[in-house]
RNA sequence: GCCUCUGUAGCUCAAUGGAAGAGCAGUUCCGUCCUAAGGAAACGGUUGGGGGUUCGAGUCCCUCCAGGGGCACCA
């Protein structure tokens, strides 16, 4: 085999710090990633990643989201995509006041100063930006737009005061939307959440609720089924009907809600929430025996926390309110507990109870000795409305009701919630489930004591805080005109200076103290009147700034129409799955109500969306309190931004975790040092004929050029890796012991893998393309196409199998025909062997792979 | 408890129902004054277990086991 010379001057060491230092200088020049160059024809695509939080430095987590944003971005526009890329900054926020607290210092200081750090990390890793577009949510400029948004919703009526029992972090000393509360505890410190009642502003997002939902099956394919999910069981709608029931001694009937409507016949009693208004009017002219338990529950209730109540297990409580109910069709007298397994805020804060259907009543039923009616024979199941006989699983013959064991809810304490027929329920016996809860509604609807009503667990939306850092809600409180909206032209209404300004948290907002920022003329009347001291929740900042960046610099309107129309929605957004709810639900709700405003003709922003997985160590989320941090800049200096680009992209799907402890960044570096080396290696000119080279690398380079583009679409940045890695084997072997370094075909695998290198490692693949003797910048370079004729192999190995037995092997054209095929097989001397005397029943031919010889039994 | 996703080589992952593969790590050898880069070779599998459908199953169905995620008094 001929052994061929390779360059092996000291300047062929490969220097990831040289390199880096060479081509940042250049790209900053070029600024290849601007996308609003005049004249550009290219159709457009839109890729963002979630914008960081400056709370630092860099981390691991950000080199991740943003290299796999990266990669996308830098995929599209070497396809001929002219993309918009842009960054900025989310940097309003607690952690830059409770540093400010801290230390005694302003949090517009602590927070730049992060982003400049962060600024110089970034530019280093090499992300293919449009700085030109670069936002921070705390600029007056920015959250101008902010207090403008909220005056549209405002104006809408989507954005409301009201009073009530509202989520308290007592570290944090401020209100937090339920979103923000993860069992039961502040999503973002820890804390344990209090209820408190309070009067506070709210984003009407339950107006949205059909819609939030029913769009999601928009995104069906192009959203990870987990966020989907994890969205439809946050909004929570259900399907049912609210029910009448007159109660004794009261003029006024009360409501309840439930799914069951079918089970009406089998209520045998009704249920309260203690905290609802509903329960304290009851319990009023109750005799003082009754009052007196009813106090000390109700105190009981209030003091446990949700965390207690939410735990599903725990024994059932209540009180007997010695009231009663009347049921609507059979008049029977109902008794009325309170009881903390109803939740004040949802549907009426009541239910009709139906022991035997429902597991959580039974169990009620079952603690205070309360009758127990069955009103589904579960025995009788049905689909749809066609009665299903049971089969015994062993046997496989049909059961009959009557042999089924007796089923006693209030005995075996497990509730009937399946279908079945209606038994004891006056005329809707012998009726489905399904066809009964139509029927009973329409029975409620004619005698006017119920109607069909539908339920959401979705709440809306609570944006004050009572946090310095944020933006100013802009809204005037007048003792003559109530509440005023600061006029359009006068906003921003600006945060006063820090300085002078109590910081620390005590549970009002710290903009309250600052009394000459707060006192202003009452933009109606003139009179003295007061801001509102509350700042926005810092996610109303992040609902809509996917299209700031579309008119980051324009300073006479939140957004553009025209370039909203360009560019939006999002075709890639790019973020972790923390915000599955949370940021994505409200800029969800947001985009709508932009939508019926008419400022953007599309409903949904993000078209596709990838979550990458975390960055973990030895199994566990990294933290400095464990002590196992892997840090950023460590890494940068240590293996340089390329490789530590390649180990996240390599480290599998990017959805999943990545356990650092599995990865090898200086495998990266030694990947990348081999790819490197190949450029220098080349022996021929870039006018070189590539079709008079080698075929079977030229094969490779071109099965990969056909299918790296399909497996970066599906986010396979792993499967591309490993696929360079063989082509960079395979050209490294034609170079030393194959055709050799001047062959055509050693040139172009090296010129495809620095084109498709430049999605993971930009440095290293633009001085290769410098090497191979072209102009900077690769970025610009397309992607290549694959020859067709180069993607269809001359022979394929067909099997012959006997009995699915491979039994020989045959060199075939791909395009042969299958009787040609089985003939050649029928032919082939090991599988006579192999059938011996035994005849052929059946042959399967799959051309040009397969025959299978299937003999007669 | 309910829903859902995932189990393939030591690790990370591939494989339109048609021959179980790749990269990395590890092993051995070559190379080298030494070290490193580099090169060569082989090793590595009951595709989580069991059952079924099929001529043929890693792939489809059922079931069990293990792990991840979500939901969990929302009537």
């Amino acid at each position: 085999m001929p052994q061929h010379e390779t360059t092996d001057a000291p300047e062929s060491r490969y220097d990831f710090a040289a390199i880096q230092a060479k081509w940042l200088p250049v790209w900053e020049e070029l600024q290849p990633f601007r996308a609003d160059v005049p004249g550009d024809t290219r159709p457009r695509k839109y890729v963002l990643d979630m914008f960081p939080y400056p709370s630092g430095d860099l981390h691991m987590g950000h080199a991740e989201a943003f290299g796999f944003g990266d990669i996308v971005s830098r995929y599209w526009r070497q396809q001929g995509f002219n993309v918009l890329h842009p960054i900025g900054w989310d940097s309003f926020g607690l952690p830059a006041e409770n540093a400010a607290i801290k230390r005694g210092i302003d949090p517009r200081g602590w927070t730049y100063d992060n982003i400049a750090q962060q600024k110089r990390s970034f530019r280093l890793y090499g992300p293919s930006f449009d700085w030109s577009r670069e936002l921070h949510t705390s600029d007056p400029e920015y959250y101008k737009w902010n207090q403008w948004l909220f005056l549209k919703l405002y104006e809408k009526g989507l954005a409301y005061r009201k009073d009530g029992n509202v989520n308290w972090c007592p570290n944090d000393q401020t209100v937090l939307a339920n979103e923000q509360v993860i069992d039961g505890h502040c999503e973002r410190c820890g804390f344990l959440v209090e209820k408190k009642k309070l009067t506070q502003w709210y984003f009407r997002v339950t107006d949205y609720a059909d819609r939030l939902l029913d769009d999601l099956n928009q995104l069906e394919g192009a959203w990870p089924t987990r966020v989907l999910t994890m969205q439809r069981n946050w909004i929570g709608r259900s399907v049912g009907a609210d029910v009448r029931f007159s109660i004794e001694g009261r003029d006024e009937p009360i409501s309840v809600y439930t799914t069951r409507p079918d089970t009406l016949y089998g209520v045998t009693f009704m249920v309260v929430a203690p905290d609802s208004d509903l329960a304290a009017e009851l319990v009023a002219d109750a005799p003082a025996g009754v009052r007196e338990r009813f106090d000390d529950y109700l105190k009981q209730t209030q003091a446990s926390t949700d965390i207690e109540r939410l735990s599903a297990d725990r024994e059932k409580t209540g009180v007997f309110l010695e009231r009663y109910a009347i049921h609507p069709l059979s008049g029977e007298r109902l008794p009325i507990w309170a009881a903390d397994y109803v939740l004040a805020e949802y549907g009426h804060g009541a239910v009709m109870a139906v022991p035997a259907h429902d597991q959580r009543d039974l169990d009620f039923a079952r603690t205070f000795d309360l009758p127990v009616t069955v009103v589904v024979d579960t025995n009788a199941p049905v689909t749809g409305t066609i009665p299903v006989i049971p089969t015994d699983p062993e046997t496989g013959e049909a059961v009959l009701p009557e042999d089924l064991p007796p089923l006693d809810p209030a005995s075996t304490g497990i509730a009937l919630a399946g279908d079945g027929r209606l038994i004891n329920s006056g005329p809707f016996n012998g009726l489905s489930k399904n066809n009964a809860i139509h029927r009973v509604i329409t029975a409620l609807e004619s005698a006017g004591i119920g109607n069909a009503a539908r339920n959401f667990r979705l709440r809306d939306w609570l944006i004050s805080r009572q946090r310095y850092w944020g933006t100013p809600i802009p809204i005037i409180h007048c003792p003559g005109c109530g509440e005023v909206p600061v006029p359009e032209d006068q906003l921003p209404v600006r945060l006063p200076d820090a300085e002078g300004l109590d910081l620390k948290p005590k549970g009002t907002s710290p903009l309250g103290a600052a009394t000459e920022w707060a006192t202003v003329a009452c933009p109606k009347c003139g009179g003295t009147a007061t801001r509102d001291s509350d700042t926005m929740d810092t996610f109303v900042d992040s609902s809509w700034y996917y299209l700031r960046y579309l008119s980051a610099n324009d300073d006479t309107q939140a957004f553009d129409r025209a370039e909203a129309e360009k560019w939006a929605p999002v075709d890639q957004y790019v973020g972790g799955v923390e915000h599955a709810i949370l940021h994505l639900l409200y800029s969800r709700f947001i985009t709508k109500v932009l939508f019926d405003l008419d400022y953007v003709s599309f409903t949904e922003p993000f078209t596709s969306l990838l979550n990458q997985g975390q960055v973990i160590l030895n199994g566990s989320a990294m933290s400095k309190s464990k002590g196992n941090l892997v840090e950023f800049a460590d890494e940068l200096r240590q293996h340089g931004a390329d490789a530590l680009r390649v180990t996240l992209a390599f480290a599998g799907p990017p959805e999943d975790d990545i356990d650092w402890a599995d990865v090898s960044a200086a495998g990266s570096a030694k990947f990348l040092a081999r790819a490197w080396r190949l450029a220098q290696d080349v022996r021929s000119s870039p006018d070189v004929r590539w079709r008079d080279g080698d075929v079977a690398l030229r094969r490779q380079t071109h099965r990969l050029l056909a299918d790296a583009p399909s497996l970066v679409e599906a986010f396979k940045f792993n499967v591309v890796v490993a696929r360079l890695m063989e082509l960079v084997n395979s050209t490294r072997k034609a170079i030393d012991s194959g055709p050799g370094p001047q062959d055509p075909a050693v040139r172009e695998a090296v010129e495809t893998i620095a084109l498709i290198l430049n999605l993971f490692a930009p440095y290293t693949a633009e001085d290769m393309w410098e090497t191979l003797g072209y102009e900077p910048t690769i970025a610009a370079a397309q992607w290549r196409k694959p020859d067709p004729s180069l993607l269809v192999e001359e022979s394929v190995t067909a099997i012959v199998q006997v009995d699915g037995k491979v039994r020989d092997r045959l060199e075939v054209s791909p395009r042969i025909a299958g009787e040609e095929l089985e003939s050649l097989a029928r032919v082939s001397e090991s599988v006579r062997r192999a059938l011996g005397d035994r005849d052929v029943a059946t042959v399967v031919v799959r051309a040009p792979r397969l025959v299978n010889f299937v003999t007669a039994k």
